[in-house]
DNA sequence: CAGTTTTTTATTGTTGAACAATATTGTATA
DNA sequence: TATACAATATTGTTCAACAATAAAAAACTG
């Protein structure tokens, strides 16, 4: 993937080359949830001018990924206890939705089943963290069932914003680990046209995701 | 709104006001579907810097109501068949998420009710523009429903689009007059809690309207 | 000394000019 | 007519400057 990344890069123009990389380095965690990201400063740290970086900072405030407030700056998105609560009614509703879109051979299904077995590879190896990006992959295939670019693109973006969480919280075995059977389970059932059963899983399944992310926050601060 | 629009504004940075005023423009059909906007000739238009202007056409790209073909310009988006079925995709999955949420009381209930009147207004002064406007309203106020930014954000961005749509139509009687009776009718359904007969009637109600958009397309072009 | 006002400083907002890189147009040649 | 090449216009990017705003520091007052 980083390296077709970089092929598509090469004639775009600079300031999407930036934001990319800065995306990465903020799904990476390699700023602070909240810090403040000045432009002089980080415009030297990419060697492009204020300019280009500002056109950048408003191409990654509308991602989500940063808040732009006028006259002081742009942040880091920090999400808090609400903004995890909303991304989960987001996910319910559209993966609600990408169940019954789901339709018998689909090739989403076939990346779905792939990317369970990487998340067992993963976890094999003790790589957590790959472990959470399969994980994440798996739901975007899913959400790909309904053939929407529209739908896969705002669910891209609530992604990314609960990736962020998940780097704030680091990647702990069992923030993801029991996730890679559930996900199993899950793709059965919606292979098995089980649709009610599906939804009625995926309602639990989230509900038990968005509670473990909650009480990791509440440990966190507390 | 204009009034609160322009005070909203005030302090708001210039590329954010153009940005709106722009939005608007687009919206109204003040540019041309597939039309170029030349960064100088734009620039001079509103008085602005090319540099802010660059800002701003990337706020509205990312808005999904301006396309950007690096090293050739920035284009106004010109909806396509596909792009009417993707938008009414998207539709249909996050309105129904609203109907399963919708809850005894909720203050977007009162609204829609209240807009319902407003459409009625409208079509007694044969002002079939201000209906169509209404009737976005109406459903934009079902997705708050959800009580999730996030979601109604993302159907913001779609409606915007579908808005360029009818603009392109023209705003003729048949296209939105049915649709004041029809939304009168699933509000009752939602406020009685008839979840599943709400559904059914929704999934008709955007089939029907998704045809009558793609058969007007079919006609403007052929 | 605490709290408030003023002054200073740093940062963002915005501009205009300049140049490089790319696309488009026009022209000449085979 | 079609291709190749030159001329032109547009976008991409940078820089330096200044205005407007916010943050920090200093001075003032009770």
């Amino acid at each position: 993937m980083a390296l077709a990344d970089l092929d598509e890069q090469s004639d775009q123009p600079l300031s999407e080359k930036v934001a990319l990389r800065i995306r990465e380095m903020l799904i990476q965690g390699r700023f602070a949830p909240g810090e403040k990201l000045s432009e002089h400063q980080v415009a030297g740290q990419f060697g492009i001018s204020r300019n280009t970086l500002r056109e950048v900072f408003r191409l990654l405030t509308s991602q989500g990924l940063l808040t732009h407030i006028p006259n002081r700056g742009v942040f880091v998105v920090s999400p808090n206890e609400s903004a995890v609560m909303d991304i989960y009614r987001v996910r319910w509703v559209i993966q609600k939705g990408a169940i019954q879109a789901a339709s018998r051979g689909h090739p989403a299904l076939a990346r779905m089943k792939a990317l369970t077995h990487e998340a067992d590879a993963a976890r094999s190896s003790s790589d957590w963290q790959q472990v959470g990006t399969v994980n994440m992959e798996f739901h975007r295939a899913m959400v790909s069932l309904c053939d929407s670019p529209r739908l896969s693109l705002c669910f891209d973006l609530v992604l990314a914003e609960l990736r962020l969480v998940f780097r704030l919280l680091a990647y702990t075995a069992h923030l993801h680990e029991p996730y890679i059977a559930l996900n199993i389970s899950l793709l059965q059932l919606i292979e098995e046209e089980k649709t009610a059963d599906a939804i009625d899983f995926l309602e639990a399944y989230l509900l038990k995701s968005e509670r473990s992310v909650l009480a990791a926050m509440q440990r966190k601060k507390g």
